[in-house]
DNA sequence: ACAATGTGGTTGACATGTCATCGACCCTAG
DNA sequence: CTAGGGTCGATGACATGTCAACCACATTGT
């Protein structure tokens, strides 16, 4: 690989965009979330997929798969949001092993005041700077990056070990 | 702000979309990295940013502006890679308070040894899984994100803190 | 039944990022 | 020239994320 194919000047320019976009986006939204609901995106994130799903609590592996994160992150990660009560943990009756994660009352509050305000920047800051056309082909374009990273090679991207790799 | 207008379908496929594309392109470049250069995504950006430069060496603020860094973190990242042989800290002739970053060799070493395989993966995870539209439509939509958060609002979104907004 | 092995989750040590603060220095007004 | 106020960068305390064990339980084969 002595010398590969550099980028060329779209390329680059698209790159670039990404990574800064990625940057600046990410500190807005987190500065909206903070200021006006005291949460930070990952708690945002959590308090999110629980509420979504229909009992209102998850097994932390569940959890941690959904979120792309790894199981060890998640864990500290709860016992924080344990210790503000948005969260609690269960006993999993299935299994001994497990810990299911549920939503309190305290959290649904949280995530239903936040999320209003978190999804009109979302749209501020992007969807709404968007053409239709844009929008449709940034849901193509990122979902066939993530098919392909969660395909093939996928495995080892993964932040849980699970691979069969040793 | 009682009710908001929540994402449709397309749109929340794209943010969806968007976000997961985020992780998992982060991890996959992270991961190929460190692997095959010794180096995290941080130092990448670091040691690129010195060496597309002329003299091989920047201010610290200056360093930070442009990686949207707060000075503080990149302060503390610069002395974990000093440590490590990668940048120097030179002092600045024309301020005495500056502190300017220079590659050492061992740094320009690195990023070269890098930057092959790293483009690489660019490329083979996202760039090249792209149509030529889809290419020039990713980066001009992401600029417009970046001038839009970086115009009228962006002082906030800064990570320094340098907005007249007091 | 039970050893061997695998999995779910937690934990501690450590790497990294944030925030507030500080000392050193620059600049401008008087 | 010098006092006041700002900026540059470093630093310490703390929040967060990663990595490698680890324990408890589940599962499998015999």
């Amino acid at each position: 690989m002595a010398e590969p194919r550099w980028l060329d000047e779209r390329e680059e320019r698209a790159w670039r965009g990404y990574r800064r976009m990625r940057r600046l986006l990410d500190l807005e939204l987190a500065r909206g979330l903070t200021q006006d609901a005291g949460l930070s995106e990952p708690d945002y994130d959590v308090l999110s997929d629980l509420s979504e799903t229909p009992d209102q609590r998850l097994r932390l592996s569940e959890l941690a798969d959904r979120m792309l994160w790894s199981r060890s992150r998640l864990s500290h990660h709860l016992t924080r949001m344990q210790q503000r009560g948005l969260v609690a943990r269960e006993e999993c009756t299935a299994d001994g092993r497990g810990s299911v994660i549920a939503l309190t009352p305290a959290g649904r509050r949280a995530i239903e005041a936040a999320a209003p305000g978190h999804v009109a920047a979302v749209r501020r800051h992007l969807i709404d700077l968007l053409t239709p056309a844009e929008v449709e082909a940034l849901g193509a374009l990122t979902h066939r990056v993530v098919d392909h990273l969660a395909g093939e090679d996928g495995r080892r991207a993964r932040p849980a070990t699970r691979g069969p790799a040793a």
